[in-house]
DNA sequence: CTGAAAGCGCTAACAT
DNA sequence: ATGTTAGCGCTTTCAG
């Protein structure tokens, strides 16, 4: 662990002032040949490299691109996945950070990261949330799955046709004969939960079904409050025959409730989820349940703010939501 | 996309010096309560957060630790997942760089990244690398998957037992009754392939089964190298009964191409893979593996990394890897 | 063709 | 208690 080396080691070594190496090394115009070669070699035997934090504060650009997130959580890294790899090839590298790590205080953290980061280090960002949209930004700016899609307003977004999805994985329970469909809850704070339940609402109406509010509960998207909906569901006279969680979580929950009360899932009942997270293909049995192409939504946002960087305007994105039939659903019993 | 907010405009509307606010943000002593309560309301009002950069060019420490990797792929995004888990609740923050997008030089990435990042706005750096291994840094650091195992030089390391998790799933290759067991590596120029294959030929000579140097091919961890190295083992006269691959997408590869040639498995050849990626728990059939404990080895990099900032010495850490038996493994026909 | 000097946003001595 | 100054590592005018 030694001293960080720095321009000046390397101007030191050679011989000429900080100004001139600066200039070999980007290679502006106004350095002799062998001057050039001299500075080139010396940089390579000290192994110098310009600090990215220094050269940021001097230059307006600096061909990082930022992708923030609150925690590095299984939905935020598939993402990031795929930003990263829409950007192989570019003179873009990526920088991921994590700002409410530390803090704990999950409320403002993506204002907080986006100053933090904003205007220096990076040239544009990508905001993972399903929150907040901060209105105006110092960089370049596109918001995936932002509670936010009201209409034109506000920075750019990519988020999934969350109603699309509900609709399609309520209508395959309808279609393998439930009639008795629940729905368990995300947060109703969260556009995109909000939505999910929209679509599910859609579904059971274009099939004739009259909702039953007994069978629509809060799940909350915690373990709490997931396991409290489930035995509300199962407590009811008449029970569902199927159940569209809001999420993978959910769903896994919700099964793991009902297979502790006795139920055989899916003979017993069906269940169905959201997002198709990895623990949904390994799950015994394999989860039902809507597909977020989470790798392509990254490739989008990519696409968007490289679009922003040249001068384009902002654009709002949906992606088509996909669903995944596996083995948690299956016909009604008898 | 507004201008950035600076300490500048922060000192301006308040009234007072730069040094003032500054000294009231950090809660340094020497500054008047009325003042500093003036200071902070104007710091809420403008929504003003002081620059990561400016902030670490000035200060030594800046409470963020670096993951540095060179793409964000599958294996890294696990370890980051572990890391940014451990970090919950300390004062750190997590930033993450994939340092080779950009150039496509995946040589030597390490020692870019780390003299960009290091000494100013990582405190210290964890590096996600199976080969090259820095040996001095500006910053204290762990590297995580190293080749080079090498007693006690170099920086702290965490690795997983290759050896012994390729022994024990050739032992249970063994163990079901397999004898003609073959071993598809991976790059011989990785440590940790070697010791794979290591593991591999000592469960065979601890049970008396001679190696056939006929049953080791090359695999390359390449799609195009694995993909000759499994239809070399096909093509043999007595061909192997049980293939162990040096990591999942060799394996997942290996089964591909015995289908394609009509084999069933496991019922004519049993595969086993290493890694447990996610892939290998969604393939038909759920793939037998070995898995790396990436979460728990992202945690354990953490813990070595704050130990050593609070001056601890550096050291090598290697985790038990676990055998998981899934489907893609049975006894050898008849 | 080269170097001296200014300044990016911020903090830490050091005055006042 | 407050402000002035210097400087972190770098790039960029601007003189020489």
């Amino acid at each position: 662990m030694s001293r960080r080396i720095t321009i000046h080691d390397v101007a030191q070594a050679a011989g000429v002032s900080v100004a001139t190496v600066s200039k070999a090394i980007n290679g502006r115009d106004g350095v002799a040949p062998t001057t050039l070669e001299h500075v080139r070699e010396i940089v390579a035997r000290l192994g110098y490299e310009s600090s990215l934090v220094a050269t940021s504060m001097r230059r307006r650009r600096t061909d990082v691109i930022g992708v923030l997130v609150a925690e590095f959580e299984p939905f935020a890294v598939q993402l990031l996945q795929g930003v990263s790899s829409a950007l192989q090839g570019t003179r873009f590298d990526v920088l991921a950070y994590a700002g409410s790590v530390s803090a704990g205080e999950h409320l403002g953290w993506e204002r907080r990261s986006l100053s933090r980061l904003g205007g220096t280090l990076i040239d544009g960002a990508i905001l993972v949330t399903p929150t907040t949209m901060p209105t105006d930004a110092s960089v370049p700016l596109v918001a995936i799955d932002p509670s936010a899609s009201t209409g034109s307003d506000g920075p750019a977004t990519v988020s999934v046709h969350n109603a699309e999805g509900a609709f399609a994985v309520t209508e395959h329970l309808i279609s393998l004969g439930h009639r008795r469909i629940a729905h368990l809850r995300g947060r109703t704070d969260l556009d995109s939960a909000r939505q999910r339940e929209r679509g599910y609402r859609r579904a059971l109406e274009r099939a004739g079904i009259p909702v039953d509010p007994a069978l629509v509960v809060d799940g909350n998207y915690r373990t709490a409050s997931t396991t409290a909906g489930a035995h509300a569901l199962l407590d009811l006279a008449a029970p569902p025959t199927a159940v569209f969680a809001a999420n993978d979580l959910s769903a896994i929950e919700m099964i793991r409730v009902a297979r502790e009360r006795g139920l055989r899932v899916p003979d017993e009942l069906s269940v169905a989820g959201f997002d198709d997270v990895p623990e949904a293909a390994a799950h015994v049995p394999q989860l039902t349940t809507v597909r977020q192409p989470l790798a392509a939504m990254g490739a989008e946002a990519v696409r968007l703010l490289l679009a922003m960087l040249d001068g384009a305007p902002y654009e709002h994105v949906r992606m088509p939501a996909e669903l995944i039939v596996r083995s948690s659903t299956a016909a009604p019993p008898r």
